[in-house]
DNA sequence: TTGAAAGCGATACCAG
DNA sequence: CTGGTATCGCTTTCAA
């Protein structure tokens, strides 16, 4: 199938039902044409109504008819119906996140959000399970969206297909720049960067760094190792599942290994290795210094307190006064801005 | 232009003004009208290929010119356009989560949708936020979904408002069933309840239950509250912001009070009480026992390891069928059903 | 096997 | 000030 709908019709056309004394059809909702009829006017009439149009002045009387049919019935404007009129949406679709995501990530998307919704857009999570990339575009434009925060994976033809259907503003948030679209980097590079320095400063050469065998974490994980490697520090991948069992294990590779610091890619993998280490009879720091990322709650709370990377994301606002921008002129060139802050928290634990 | 002695002209429809040699309107997005004039089909036609039409017959090489129009011109269909002709949506509405979300809900969330696409429906997490309760369904109903999964606080009234706007199923999330939709009840007494019968098993009659201090928690917490007060304990709410700080002074108020026994609200507000206490000198069984909830991994981390209530969801696939169902049997009487497990994880800070 | 045309619901132009 | 009416893009019945 070549082209994915967003809805398919499975049952053919139902009939109208009767209409009842009101005129109401009974059963479906109420439509312009029945709060029209209720109040005695026309549907020009309730539309000039009910927004308020002020190129038309309409008489007092008769906007209060009309207010009151259309509450009488329940009225609900039907917003298929007019962004096909309107030849364009206030709707801005992003990504529904398909791996656990973090308190921080989720905060800027709460955040952006808030503040799109202050801006009158419609903000809808997508969720495009299953369909990637490019492919996923195509749903995507089917709703015709003002703008898009685009999904990881989408390329330049993703993005043009978008465009064409409509997207005044495109941003992509990950960690490459796509052709054609406004890119909020999130170079995780940095993050491993800031923690191989660390680690390099106190005297280590040869870092182990935590890979997490779940899917769809390598996408943060990757960058993050090679930005460990960038300090110029000799890189031991250390994969690692998220369970006692597996960091048990784990814990007796690094203590035979002989590595001496390791960067646990996040406060929740160091907090698993660190215990599994310490139950080994492994002493932190002094064996094995350990620094996290993403200075979560929990890390504080460890013993030794545990050094990590704090990640700033941007504000949700800014944001959001972007895309409003970006809405408002279209042809403003596409722009690529670093928005990931990485920055040492040191504690005790490195 | 291969196609342009095919074509007829088309004399109600004329051409937007800046047609090029494909008579596709530039900087617009391509229509099924587009793509019929460069296959030099009817509109119906296009349809008629795209959609797979079984009850006609269109012939290969129709089919192939179609295709290739469509491809060619990337012709992605409007969903407006096409939810408006068909009269329903497969759209299924659900809030976006307005507070931080464990991983236990969002992992519910997440095979939700998982499900729901497979079954092709649409889902799409519609962030209501500012607007609450019925009067937020008239923003979700000005979508038409077919399926709402209603947000905490919708009541009667806006469950009605759905319905009558097409809504086949209307489904609650919540402590509360409202009267009109099917019910998923996530009582959260009952992890108070298991909580407390434990403790009062070993003993504990005076319990001290962590409330949050952090916005739009209660709606948790007071349930959790009241199930431990249902187990005939006595019970001192322990308010409890996320901080270390507050932590440090909630422990010395809970050692001054001479309460031997903490129900934690949930594992991370659990190890960050405990951690105060700790390094106040409490001990932890032996001076006050604690107990989480959410039974995650941090809690297996902490020495003494934490207690803990488990709580389980509903798998996401049995709920997609059952969203499934309803829609297809709309008629079917609306029931409240218990969703939300909870079950005791004894360890060692009990 | 294909085409013409009638709408779905809301809006905006242009007459009255 | 208010009412016809054309239109947005698409599907589907009815005719050819």
């Amino acid at each position: 199938m070549p082209y994915a709908m967003v809805q398919k019709p499975q049952i053919p056309n139902q009939q109208p039902a009767s209409a009842d004394a009101t005129g109401t059809a009974r059963g479906s909702a109420p439509t312009s044409a029945d709060v029209a009829r209720l109040a005695g006017v026309s549907r020009a009439t309730v539309s000039y109504v009910l927004n308020n149009t002020s190129a038309v002045r309409i008489s007092e009387p008769t906007r209060r008819r009309v207010h009151e049919a259309a509450r009488e019935l329940g009225y609900v404007p039907h917003a298929a119906a007019r962004s096909l009129r309107a030849g364009h949406t206030r709707i801005v679709l992003m990504p529904t996140p398909d791996v656990p995501i973090g308190p921080l990530y989720s905060g800027f998307l709460n955040e952006f959000q808030w503040a799109l919704s202050r801006l009158d857009y419609t903000v809808v999570q997508y969720g495009s399970v299953g369909v990637v990339g490019d492919e996923a575009a195509r749903a995507w434009a089917e709703l015709r969206p003002v703008a898009v925060l685009a999904p990881l994976g989408m390329g330049r033809r993703g993005i043009d297909v978008l465009k064409r259907s409509g997207a005044k503003a495109v941003m992509t948030l990950g960690p490459e720049p796509v052709e054609g679209a406004h890119a909020l980097l999130t170079d995780h590079r940095e993050v491993g960067r800031v923690a191989g320095e660390h680690l390099r400063e106190r005297g280590h050469d040869r870092i182990g760094v935590v890979m997490p065998r779940e899917e769809g974490l390598d996408v943060f994980a990757q960058p993050r190792l090679e930005g460990v490697r960038a300090t110029g520090a000799e890189v031991v991948p250390v994969p690692l599942a998220y369970t006692e069992d597996d960091a048990a294990q784990v814990a007796e590779e690094v203590r035979e290994s002989g590595l001496d610091a390791v960067f646990a890619y996040n406060d929740e993998y160091a907090m698993l290795l660190m215990r599994a280490l310490q139950d080994a009879g492994v002493d932190i720091p002094g064996d094995v210094a350990v620094i996290g990322a993403d200075d979560l709650m929990l890390g504080r709370l460890l013993r030794p307190r545990l050094s990590t990377v704090r990640l700033a994301m941007p504000s949700g606002e800014e944001l959001a006064e972007l895309v409003d921008r970006l809405v408002r002129d279209p042809a403003a060139e596409p722009e690529a801005r670093e928005v990931l802050a990485a920055s040492l928290v040191r504690r005790e634990s490195t």
